[in-house]
RNA sequence: GCGGAUGUGGCGGAAUUGGUAGACGCGCACGGUUCAGGUCCGUGUGGAGGUAACUCUGUGGAGGUUCGAGUCCUCUCAUCCGCACCA
């Protein structure tokens, strides 16, 4: 027997070679209109350094569903792309001197090397990377349509700055009250910022999840960080200042017992209210010691309720009660009003205060011991509401302040607008003029892009390194003509990556943005796959950049991603792999030593690919032992052999080996069809060429063929190379140009199976029956089964139940 | 605290609708091939008992529903993830 080596090094560039020359997995935007458009997109990667095993395992995901849908006859979109724009790569020029624009572009380079190495298959020719001007031109397009829609606007907020990076930050990026990036503290600051409106869509971004394929837990998650509450909104009156002060309320059933009125410490009116009452300097002091203290500190939920009395009431519309005002700062600015009515009786935080500084707690709700936040029928809440259940009373009482106009009905959420200034470098610059007389004006869109200058420093000083570029950073007034100055923030490379997938689809347009006949072909993306850690900041970014785009008439869809997928991480040893732990495991050694196909299959393999995995290195090579059997196998029948069909009425062995064949194949299909069982899709393969083996030396040579065929076709989307070279030396096809394999149904279905006899519900034997017998017959078969007769000899037969197909369970007492 | 997930052999995991628990892989044991090691080709492998046929037991724990539960229900424990004083 000649010796058959399985080389993936050879194998794979050839291949590899094949699909570049070609053009293969490229399409076209006007051809392809007899078949089915299907778009499948992995979320594209940040480049750094190189590519980990988490790009491996999205990729190797995205790559079978690709070729997949191909095979079944779709017309498959499946472009690359690179964030480019970000932190790490002006932190790395901060340190040794290298532009990012250079640091950047070599480890795309070492990007796009590694993922033709992995054979995935890309259409190139949309390739595209958010730092090039010929993509972020249109970041800024779409800056300037929310901007002209009242989408954008640059306001003074109290916002998140990290010390460390000297950036502000998006709420989504503080972790624990830490800089997401690198993990300093983040402190409070009073700046003007730009904003994008997202908190106008929250009542859209979650009414329209249940519009999309996505995991539960995702949109759980996206529904909790929306946070929508429905309450009322009540307003209570300051006498001596003759201000209103409303304030949000879930609980407007409990108004009654309304005790005490509170302010967070950063509410604006607190300082003027506590002036001239004897408690003007204990407020100052507390108001002062809230804005320094971290947020880590005023987080403690379980520390004391702190506060001090403001020396001022205000009127509770319900019945008239003055009620004292404080200042505590469990109240937070961000949320509501920045004020609440305090009910201690049916509220834990309420309660902990009132108990802490003496305050009457009032029940007004009957049920369990206080604080009580359940149902139950009112009391001490006057005659007109004492003795209706709560729920009720909440109606009642909402429409009695909406008649004395002190309130109604309300919603609120947790969602804040998207903060997307960034004083740093290496991102895509807004494009606006501050004119000293006009204000501020877009750069006019036919100026677009606005280059980033060149600087000579990236380091942050606390304001954007942008306007050390002062050739840059003057300039004229678009509308007056007189000097003015460049905004010299950059955006949030979020923003870059909230359309990208829009791009793609008509990635090569001088012109536009997209045009929208174009995007209407492909979008929504079919197929989202990317990691769960993207699911708030990312995933809702770009939902909200379609709806407001559609809403511009830019678009023709309301959601980008029709359905999602989140796979799970690659861990070592159980835990994430990092560099301080060496514990990391490169792609591009496993694919030197094992070739692409077995490190590919191997991550599929290890388990279902939502959930996390740890690597193991004799995991990979028993991927390697079966890739290289299915090989040999083709190489040694392709050689030793002449084609031939199988048996038309096969027989014996070669009916088993055909049997498996087609079972495989309906196995493999169902796995990949609507899930994402490719761990067991491949276990089937795997059995296949284990009984070709087992199988070999008593079937027809044309059975093999077809079994090994059958085994290098179903193999190809998870190891393209190999299935390919295995599928051309037995068929002389490229198995990509072969339509998906589909399983006779006559080979699925057997003459005889093998009934499971239970007495009492355990399993007492096994009989081989032939198919299709009725009821009747199956019971008396297995009341015949020797094991089941010596189980029912002397007792009484109380029932049976037959499962034809399946088993017999005969009832004994 | 709230929300979401996950618990199955020595290990990763499998089990369509409630119907043979442990597919497939790793590891291990044994046999064959090989000068030898490795490779390669087989056989076996949840635990306990038995020469064996077979029996008992077994899916984090405790109950329940059912002819039958890894799967459904109730309670509970553990681990992980997200949010966290959200009024």
């Amino acid at each position: 027997m000649p010796d058959h080596r399985y080389d993936a090094s050879e194998i794979e560039p050839r291949w590899q070679a094949v699909w570049a020359d070609e053009h293969t997995w490229e399409v076209s935007n006007d051809a392809g209109r007899d078949r089915p458009r299907s778009y499948v997109l992995e979320m594209l990667p940040y480049p750094s350094g190189e590519p980990h095993i988490g790009h491996l395992k999205v990729y190797s995901v995205g790559d079978a569903i690709a070729h997949f849908r191909r095979r079944r006859g779709a017309e498959v979109l499946h472009p690359m792309g690179y964030d480019a724009f970000g932190l790490p790569a002006e932190n790395h020029a901060i340190a040794t001197g290298v532009h990012p624009r250079v640091s950047t572009n070599a480890s795309i380079a070492s990007f796009q090397r590694q993922f033709r190495e992995w054979g995935i298959s890309i259409d190139w020719s949309r390739e595209l990377a958010t730092s090039d001007p010929r993509y972020y031109c249109w970041t800024q397009w779409i800056f300037l349509q929310l901007f002209k829609a009242g989408l954008a606007d640059r306001r003074e907020a109290a916002v998140n700055w990290c010390p460390h990076d000297q950036t502000v930050l998006a709420n989504e990026q503080v972790i624990d009250g830490r800089c997401e990036r690198c993990g300093h503290e983040v402190e409070i600051r009073q700046l003007e910022q730009w904003f994008f409106r997202i908190t106008d869509y929250a009542e859209r971004l979650l009414d329209d999840l249940d519009t999309i394929d996505w995991p539960e837990h995702v949109k759980t998650m996206q529904r909790n960080w929306i946070g929508r509450s429905e309450g009322a909104s009540v307003t209570f009156h300051q006498d001596d200042f003759d201000i209103d002060y409303p304030v949000f309320t879930t609980r407007p059933d409990t108004l009654f017992g309304a005790t005490f009125f509170v302010m967070a410490p950063e509410h604006p009116d607190v300082l003027r209210l506590a002036a001239g009452t004897p408690h003007e300097q204990a407020v100052r002091d507390y108001v002062n010691h809230a804005m320094v203290a971290s947020n880590a500190e005023r987080g403690a939920m379980d520390k004391a309720k702190t506060g001090v009395p403001l020396g001022r009431s205000v009127t509770n519309p319900v019945n008239a009660e003055q009620i004292p005002m404080f200042v505590a700062d469990y109240v937070l600015m961000e949320y509501g009003t920045g004020a609440i009515m305090a009910v201690p009786a049916h509220d834990e935080r309420d309660f902990d205060f009132a108990q802490a500084h003496g305050l009457e707690i009032r029940r007004v709700i009957d049920g369990g011991e206080l604080p009580y936040p359940g149902d139950g029928p009112l009391t001490n809440s006057g005659t007109d509401f004492d003795g209706l259940p709560n729920r009720e009373a909440r109606i009642r009482i909402v429409a009695a302040l909406e008649a004395a106009d002190r309130g109604r009905g309300a919603i609120n959420f947790r969602l804040r607008d998207w903060l997307v200034s960034r004083q740093r470098y290496w991102g895509c610059p807004i494009p606006v003029i501050h004119c000293p007389s006009c204000g501020i004006v877009a750069v006019p869109e036919d100026e677009l892009p606005v280059l980033l200058p060149e600087v000579e420093d990236y380091a942050p000083k606390g304001r954007s390194p942008l306007a050390a570029a002062e050739d840059w950073v003057n300039t004229t007034c678009p509308t007056c003509g007189r000097p003015a100055k460049r905004e010299t923030d950059t955006m949030d490379t979020f923003v870059d990556s909230s359309w990208y997938f829009l791009r793609y689809c008509d990635a090569r347009n001088e012109t536009a943005a997209w045009d929208p006949a174009v995007l209407a072909e492909w979008m929504p993306v079919d197929q989202y796959i990317g990691g769960v850690e993207h699911a708030i900041l990312h995933l809702m970014y770009a939902r909200f950049f379609t709806k407001a785009l559609a809403d511009l008439g830019h678009l023709s869809f309301q959601e980008p991603f029709a359905a999602l997928f989140t796979q799970g991480m690659i861990t070592r040893d159980g835990a994430k792999m990092s560099k301080s732990r060496g514990n990391v495991v490169s792609p591009q050694a496993i694919v030197e030593r094992y070739g692409a196909d077995t490190a590919r299959s191997y991550i599929l393999f290890i388990g279902p690919v939502e959930q996390d995995a740890d690597w193991s290195d004799d995991g990979v090579e028993g991927v390697h032992r079966f890739l290289s059997r299915l090989w040999r196998a083709a190489a040694e029948v392709a050689e030793s052999t002449e084609p031939a069909a199988p048996p038309s009425q096969p027989q014996g062995a070669d009916l088993e080996l055909l049997r498996k064949a087609h079972w495989a194949i309906a196995k493999v299909t169902h796995d990949l069809d609507g899930r994402f069982a490719f761990n067991t899709a491949i276990s089937a393969v795997i059995e296949l060429v284990n009984d070709c083996y087992r199988l070999r030396s008593q079937v027809s040579a044309g059975s093999l063929r077809f079994a090994l065929a059958s085994a290098a076709s179903l193999i190809f989307p998870f190891a393209p190379h190999v299935g390919a070279d295995a599928y051309q030396l037995l068929t002389g096809e490229r198995v990509w140009e072969e339509p998906w394999p589909v399983a006779d149904p006559a080979l699925l279905e057997r003459d005889t199976y093998e009934l499971v006899c239970q007495v009492n519900g355990k399993l007492r034997d096994r009989i081989q029956v032939a198919s299709g017998l009725g009821e009747e017959e199956l019971e008396q078969l297995a009341l015949a089964a020797p094991n089941v007769r010596e189980h029912i000899a002397g007792r009484e037969i109380t029932k049976v139940i037959v499962v034809p197909g399946k088993l017999v369970n005969v009832v004994v007492r």
